[in-house]
DNA sequence: CTGAAGGTGAAATATGGATTTCATACTGAC
DNA sequence: GTCAGTATGAAATCCATATTTCACCTTCAG
């Protein structure tokens, strides 16, 4: 299971575009990428039936909406057991100030993506959300001075 | 400039809304948030023209694309000055692996991260891609052992 | 109280796009 | 070489959706 799906150049360039830009209409798709409104379609139909192609959404300016401050903080666990583990992500699913959590190698156990208002806000946050969490050992916090590149397309 | 925007009730929905699914249509998208079609449309019209309500992307499935591995680099710089950040941050923009970079506070100078293909491929973008820029003097690699949790979507 | 400004919902309108059909072209197995 | 299986493009069809209009509220300054 999982295996890596081979594409053709035309599949490609139909993920390349529709990464950058969802709401490409087939005709046009069609057109950039060198094919037929019909064919592409089809194409788009089964990239999405295959789980290659999954939800379209819409990227708001985070400044703009008073969450200007994104902090990458460093987790490290008392213990790693599989129970702590898991009830850990559990808890961080339930945090909406998280955008993201991975599990990491190294001198860490966990990297979080955190996006705050301020630091004031992030104070609220990280110690009375997260560090609440008694499972937690450790942690470092990291502030983005600034986001030099952010893109959620993945080369193809 | 770059003032906070003030939104109300209805305003909050339609983003939280479009944030998760930019396939909805104007009449699906008002009754979920409790308003007209019309009225929702001229809304999401105004958030557009504010920039608050950016470009739609459509997702794609890196471990069926044979992306799979996410990596987290910290980047150290020989010096700082404006000059070789800048010829920096021109190179990263370049490098199509590298999916996001932040500028951050601490001991490292940059946060990249990597979508690898496995490691034999970090290999090849971090030895024969990045470490090739002659500013950095440093790096660290922490490898994603599991994506714990991952939205684009930011806390409204 | 009055009138201007701005937002609202229902309904009319316009427009564009998704989806299917069909005849044809390609591919690989035997 | 032939046949089955599969992908293709053009055109027809079927839809739905965006967008506008208009009469009506609400708010608030004077």
């Amino acid at each position: 299971m999982n295996t890596v799906i081979q594409l053709d150049r035309i599949d490609r360039e139909i993920l390349k575009e529709l990464q950058v830009d969802a709401e490409l209409s087939n005709q046009e798709l069609a057109e950039r990428v060198g094919s037929s409104a019909a064919s592409c379609w089809r194409r788009v139909k089964a990239l999405r039936e295959a789980g290659v192609l999954g939800p379209a959404v819409r990227l708001v300016d985070p400044a703009l909406l008073g969450r200007g401050l994104d902090v990458f903080c460093e987790i490290r666990m008392k213990s790693q057991n599989r129970e702590s583990r898991s009830a850990f992500e559990d808890f961080i699913a339930l945090q909406e100030d998280v955008v993201a959590c991975y599990s990491i190698s190294g001198d860490w156990d966990y990297l979080l993506h955190i996006v705050a208002r301020d630091m004031k806000d992030y104070e609220r946050v990280l110690m009375r959300g997260i560090l609440n969490h008694d499972a937690i050992a450790n942690s470092s916090s990291k502030f983005v001075l600034r986001r030099i590149k952010f893109q959620t397309s993945i080369p193809l």
